[in-house]
DNA sequence: TTTATAATAATAGTATTACTATCATAAATA
DNA sequence: TATTTATGATAGTAATACTATTATTATAAA
């Protein structure tokens, strides 16, 4: 049995911690999946409870509300992320060749972990794209931000962001091209999949296309002139 | 008086059509109002009844739903920066010159068109950066595509993409690098604002460098090598 | 092994949201 | 003036988003 990853998660998201106990764990682990299948806004505690075989009452104790589950599982996915990037890049010395391998491991499909724990990452990816910016996108973000609730995404993107100025100290926006990088790996995934005519990859909806796009665009920017 | 600008909207967006009433015309110009100060989730018909002194009933004889009422709120917002984007480039020879006056105007906080009608453009702009991403993202986009919702966000995107080949017929991206252009005018402007540490502008908050920005990172990759 | 304690189940209830339906009345139009 | 059409007034329903209470288990400390 591989050890288990655990990634660290702000307490202020959560009423009690669902890594816990066993009835925390299948919150998530149905969560993932009903909001993979349904989207969020369909989504409810009842239906959640119904699906797992315990009370909206039980559910309400491990979150306080259907928004802060959602900001849960973004946080939990950079948190993730950023470990995933941090061990394939781990012995990279070539920035360059680092930051070719970020935006590959941002815009490929991730492999579902083999059942290692009860998250499907590969579930998680997908709700990512499609509802990932609604946990920021509201009238509360200022509040939450406070609260440290975007921190795993900011850790990230600060991450890319010291790799570009690594591929170019004179670099003048590696912070927003960072974020750049990061929301187009999603949006262009989004969009060749649900509204193909706004991309250049509706055709063949090759993943590797958007690759080669991100890559593309960095590098012109990044490249020293 | 100047002449009224309508923009032609798809008639599977209303029930009614708004403009057709002075309740209709109360309804959107309340709708962006009560969207702008306090953001689409807490925003109800209920609410906006009360505000304009009619009833719920009346409202849903307009729109069947919030979403699509939002859905107009987008469809007309990128039908007037259509407008705008093809009336400030008219005589403009030289496509870079275009696709830079293009920038700006995505990412310059529109001034309201001082009550030429009963649209504030300025709450709509800032509807539509923290809101304007929710009319796509959701498990309908497929029959609300089908059913051409999107269409003027796809023509406007599909005019700066013609633009970007204007640059250079051998780019080969123009329709996500257009994509990439309006949705990360928004979100480098959503950050700026909320995140400023995922942005390169937070200390200053000047849009001025978000069009700089943009500027770089478009013709870095559009420019012939 | 009992006892305390903590977690969950079962059940109920409330306020708000997101609608739909009906009928009366006012305003516009023919 | 008659008639169509829009709006207002009112009512009602199902679902959502919670909160509260009490009973039962499971776990862990004494």
């Amino acid at each position: 049995m591989k050890p288990q990853l655990q990634i660290r998660m702000n307490e202020a998201l959560y009423l009690r911690n669902p890594e816990s106990s066993a009835l925390g764990k299948s919150i998530i682990k149905h969560s993932v999946e009903m909001i993979y299948a349904q989207g969020i806004e369909t989504f409810t505690f009842k239906k959640l409870a119904a699906e797992i075989g315990t009370t909206e009452a039980s559910i309400y104790r491990y979150f306080e509300n259907k928004h802060k589950l959602l900001v849960y599982l973004t946080a939990w996915y950079w948190g993730w992320l950023e470990f995933q990037i941090s061990f394939h890049t781990n012995n990279i010395k070539e920035p360059a060749v680092k930051l070719k391998r970020v935006i590959k491991l941002l815009t490929s499909t991730v492999l579902d972990d083999k059942q290692t724990h009860h998250i499907n990452e590969s579930f998680l990816h997908q709700i990512i794209i499609a509802e990932g910016s609604k946990a920021y996108l509201t009238k509360q973000v200022g509040e939450d931000n406070k609260q440290q609730f975007f921190k795993p995404y900011k850790d990230l993107c600060a991450v890319i962001g010291h790799i570009i100025s690594e591929v170019n100290p004179k670099y003048k926006y590696p912070k927003s091209l960072a974020t750049t990088i990061v929301e187009m790996a999603h949006v262009q995934n989004f969009f060749m999949n649900n509204l193909p005519s706004l991309t250049d990859f509706g055709k063949t909806k090759e993943e590797s296309e958007i690759i080669t796009f991100l890559n593309d665009l960095v590098f012109s920017s990044v490249k020293k002139k």
